[in-house]
DNA sequence: GCAAATTGCAATATATAGTTGACAGTTAGT
DNA sequence: ACTAACTGTCAACTATATATTGCAATTTGC
């Protein structure tokens, strides 16, 4: 399952994955395979990026 | 930090560590670790933790 | 006080998250 | 058409989440 929630958050913030990765402290490819659904992210990793888009877990990684 | 908000979550559900562990399906040290923040989960494990305990991710893992 | 259930804490082993580097495809600008 | 920025993907590697086993410490009910 694919993360639109969090690539919209990114693309609304103006950032390339590759700055993103910078601000949260990953690389690229990391960011890659979250965005596209195929890793299983680490709860802090979430929180980084959560909080480098101004949103919550909730916001970008609970479903329903 | 310790995760005091899932202990309270899991005891107020009446659950041992090894009950939750089970129906999350990792094992008793796992649930341990994480309640006892020593751990940075998976964010598969924190959304099957949620659900099993009737919560949501920003109720258990979002601080601030 | 005793016994059972629960939890904390090691050591070691395995699965997988995340890294690194490289290359191809796409899109936007000139 | 050319370039540059962005993204997808692959292979091999490293770091760490999680499993497994066992034992000590604590709590709770009898």
């Amino acid at each position: 399952m694919k993360n639109i929630k969090m690539k919209m958050a990114r693309v609304e913030k103006d950032l390339s994955q590759e700055e993103l990765a910078k601000t949260v402290g990953v690389t690229r490819q990391t960011i890659g395979l979250i965005e596209s659904g195929k890793y299983n992210p680490s709860l802090n990793l979430c929180i980084a990026i959560c909080k480098a888009l101004s949103k919550t877990l909730n916001d970008l990684f609970w479903e329903e």
